[in-house]
DNA sequence: ATGTTGACAGACAGACCTGTCTTGTTCAAG
DNA sequence: CTTGAACAAGACAGGTCTGTCTGTCAACAT
């Protein structure tokens, strides 16, 4: 499976799926647009066609549904972005598009920054484990290229790279794509330096 | 006025004063706490001690409400940040010392985040410009340092440091103040060196 | 043919939401 | 002393929230 900006923002039209698939790409794409809290179940039944009593069937509450939009989210994020640099020939190269790959992203229609910073930021600290543990495996595979590179301390550059991403999704989120790209390519220019 | 940290993370008891502050005191540490949506009228007047009645001669709506706290949390935010490094002799050293300084926000008692980026979150695009406007005024004032520390390209490199600054407080909400601290730092050498 | 399974449709319960309104009290200015 | 503003307490309206429950229907296996 590869994972597109598009299935990034929001899945397709209409599919006519079993009543499980239509209710979690439903619940995917208005999580993320219009936030956890903000997406009632109602909605969900209403623009899944799908009957209250078959959402609750295969998720038993509110909570187990916003874990497996998480869990879908973080698969395909983790997906786009190996599919979005596997053209890369080395583990520097790979680094080094990284920036030019989130910038794709930032200007994805329908961007709307991170669903797990989102997650977290609405929920606090009750949030679903999911929210902290993609950033957990984000910084895992940066620190492997940084690792395959042959760079010299990989968990701090990890570190170091992971926050000036951290810090590029959220300018772009609050301010738009390009007050992000020259920094975040800066940063990135300087760690990897 | 002089923001001490804790007034960051909440005011202080219960004060006996008039019904408006009581309110927007109350308003302040629940919005703050547990988020925007997640804090209802009810609670604030339960907790504030206020009649509903005051509340709405006060505050017309829940969104006039969030917009004073917003304005309220901004004033205060910045007036922390002067005062924290009011002791710092230029502006070089200013710029320096703001990752230790922001590391003891990280660290206060109550700390969850940006009230900005986590409303900004929370609501979206509809979000009350204050969200946006913090975030343009901080970056004012740190290219403002840059510029009288003499250093070349004032805005870029206010830019680079407020991108690293979102992404620690980021790091921070989500991983601990550790997990922010050393790569924040390490920015802020490299983009002022 | 009969029973099972999944889905649709929608009423319903109980809680909570924002916002309005009523009633009574306190207190201070005119 | 009177008048009016601010306030406390809380009922109330109308809506939305999650989650349960009752029925009906079609597909399919036995």
């Amino acid at each position: 499976m590869t994972t597109t900006l598009t299935d990034l923002a929001g899945p397709g039209p209409l599919p006519d799926q079993d009543a499980r698939t239509r209710v979690l790409e439903t619940a995917y794409r208005l999580f993320y647009r219009h936030g956890l809290r903000a997406t009632g179940i109602d909605r969900i039944i209403a623009e899944s066609g799908v009957a209250k009593a078959s959402l609750y069937r295969h998720f038993p509450t509110k909570q187990a549904l916003i874990e497996a939009y998480l869990d879908v989210r973080h698969a395909r994020w983790m997906d786009w972005l190996e599919t979005r640099l596997a053209a890369q020939a080395s583990a520097a190269q790979w680094l080094a598009a990284l920036p030019d790959a989130l910038d794709d992203w930032f200007r994805a229609p329908g961007f709307r920054g991170c669903a797990f910073i989102n997650g977290h930021a609405e929920v606090g600290s009750e949030a679903p484990p999911m929210t902290v543990q993609h950033k957990r495996e984000l910084a895992q595979r940066i620190e492997r290229a940084c690792r395959e590179a042959g760079l010299a301390g990989p968990g701090d550059r990890a570190a170091d790279l992971l926050l000036a991403v951290e810090g590029a999704i959220v300018r772009a989120q609050m301010e738009g794509a390009d007050a992000a790209r020259a920094p975040l390519q800066r940063a990135f220019s300087r760690v990897l330096a």
